[in-house]
DNA sequence: TTGCTCCTCACGTCACGTGAGGTGGC
DNA sequence: TTGCTCCTCACGTCACGTGAGGTGGC
């Protein structure tokens, strides 16, 4: 008759576990020998196997103990489940790989790929690193709270910003993202802008984009403040082009008419 | 500012997650609105996301941790550490499903495949499944404690099966397990044993055989001891066989000069 | 006596899950 | 007032790991 670390060795488990399966009665408390010392058989080594395989496979020690009772059909029930899971966590790490992978890349995971196409080109256009971390925290937290909607917006975006003269507007204010914030360039600056924005409306009122590419009024207000906590200009700049008739910054909107815009900010 | 359900939500994680790293210091406590409810940034979410792709791939979080603030170099030689371990898994997982396949059609995983064949041979020359059952549980005390020596054991009990002679005697031992302890017939049985094994050591002498089979003493008796449990005529048989000149049953000596010889029984 | 294997409690681990009891704005 | 989200304890879970303290035969 076989001790319990004979036993044990031979299917590859530890002492305390096969303790473990006779305290949860998964295995059955052979008989003793004279001095107390557990004493097993073959069927010992066979249920253990069994118990075993199945707890290697990842099924949890409640059901295993089930599925030792079970009929054949139960099991082989059971055995199909088993696999189903083996091979989906086979295919959960095969993801993994990939994600640590784009990790060690340093790639921004919180972000859409979509997201990261558009952060890419406003870099090829010679947006400055600065104002690309920017643009990245603010698309962060617009991907956190409406992931569904972030290909269409990128889309939008992306075609908003091979407009050249919005790619030379862009890049004059990320310049006056670094100025005082009573720069005595800022109501030139304004007027540009409105002009801009104007003509954007006009084009677009054409074939009716304007009213899909409005964002929650509550991640605007966010994205607006983050804007005014980031820019020294900004207050001013919202100011100024509320004396124009427009007022926010993330869905912008005439003062007087209220139409809508999906404005110059994220 | 994103709430503490909205951050999980985007990174796929619950609520108590985010708590529980806030917890253990892999994220930093943000800070609260006034009704003391936490608001997270852009920040929070890429590292939120950082910390689960890590923790998805099976890194503890105290490694988390240490990772998070980890020079590109060791962070490389980690991301190198956690693939090859993925990996690992993988093979891990590819192999249970194979090892379940087998518990599904009942195979013995108690013994390796030298032995299920052999089993199956003595299937194949007629024997019943009583005695296969109880070569079986033989078979697998003897695999449990010395894995090693099975190809060879087997390999050799394969071997003398073939030979007709073994394997009518095999088939009438069969038979006279069945009989009583005093059955008349056992005298004429012990000799014709005793001429086919004394036949079998001659043959062995001339290449040499018996030595390397010889198990071990403990292993031995613990056989013989399940031999003269679980058959009736055992007990007699051996007492036979010893006023023959042979003593013992799994490790069968002359009893006046010390040749050994491994015997019928495995 | 030392060394080895066995024995039975019983607390510890890891990554949260799950109430319990309470607050704050609609 | 009801419903929802948030808050902080604090105990529970799963499959053992890990001593703590002791026994039994060489």
């Amino acid at each position: 008759m076989l001790t319990i670390s004979q036993l044990a060795a031979y299917a590859g488990v530890t002492v305390r576990a096969v303790r473990h399966y006779h305290a949860k009665g998964l295995l059955p408390e052979p008989d003793r020998d004279h001095s107390g010392y557990r004493r097993y058989g073959a069927e010992a080594v066979v249920e253990l196997i069994r118990i075993r395989t199945l707890a290697d496979a990842g099924v949890p020690l409640s059901r295993v103990r089930e599925l030792l009772v079970a009929g054949e059909e139960e099991f082989a029930a059971a055995i199909e489940d088993i696999d189903r899971r083996l091979r989906a966590e086979i295919r959960d790490r095969q993801r993994h790989r990939e994600q640590i992978v784009h990790l060690a890349a340093g790639d921004s995971l919180a972000l859409p790929p979509e997201a990261v196409a558009y952060l890419d080109r406003l870099r090829q256009l010679g947006v400055p690193e600065r104002a690309i971390g920017f643009e990245r925290d603010a698309w962060i937290l617009v991907a956190a709270q409406l992931p569904d909607q972030m290909p269409m917006l990128m889309t939008y975006k992306l075609a908003q910003i091979e407009t050249p003269a919005v790619t030379a507007m862009y890049l004059d204010l990320v310049q006056a993202a670094d100025w005082a914030a009573d720069d005595p360039r800022l109501p030139a600056f304004a007027d540009r802008l409105v002009g801009l924005i104007e003509e954007s409306v006009e084009g677009e009122q054409d074939h009716g984009l304007e009213a899909e590419f409005a964002v929650d009024d509550d991640l605007a207000e966010l994205l607006d403040s983050v804007f005014l906590n980031s820019v020294p200009i900004a207050a001013r700049l919202l100011e100024l082009l509320e004396e124009r008739g427009w007022t926010g910054w993330t869905n912008l909107r005439r003062v007087a008419p209220a139409t809508r815009y999906a404005g110059p900010g994220p």
